[in-house]
DNA sequence: AGCGTGACAATTA
DNA sequence: ATAATTGCCACGC
């Protein structure tokens, strides 16, 4: 009989603390894509970044995979202020993105 | 259980 | 380069 310890609910937590942990570890300068941070998963990056109330992380350093934003001017004005690349709208990810298997 | 929705993404046309 | 399609995880009604 499934408890609060249950094998879905520790997965799901520890998934969310990942999730949480590879955000703040993204340096300054840099962005790294919703994808990269939880390969089959991206959606749940956005819905926990989304229901976040701790202490504060470098949200804006997330990005889709093309380069765009989901937070809009807010977002971008962050990253130009770090100087992060952008080319129009959109984050140059081949100067700015961090390699995708760091953990 | 079924369906819609969302800070997404890879594929295909 | 844009648009539609399909797949994905978790929630909420």
């Amino acid at each position: 009989v499934p408890d609060k310890f249950s094998d879905l609910g520790r997965r799901r937590d520890a998934r969310t603390g990942r999730i949480v942990a590879a955000v703040r570890a993204i340096p300054e300068g840099f962005v790294r894509t919703y994808g990269d941070i939880e390969p089959g998963a991206p959606r749940l990056v956005g819905r926990v970044l989304a229901g976040y109330d701790g202490d504060p992380i470098p949200w804006h350093r997330v990005v889709r995979a093309d380069g765009s934003v989901t937070q809009g001017p807010r977002q971008l004005e962050r990253l130009r202020r770090e100087g992060v690349p952008l080319r129009g709208d959109r984050v140059d990810l081949r100067r700015a993105r961090l390699p995708p298997g760091l953990r």
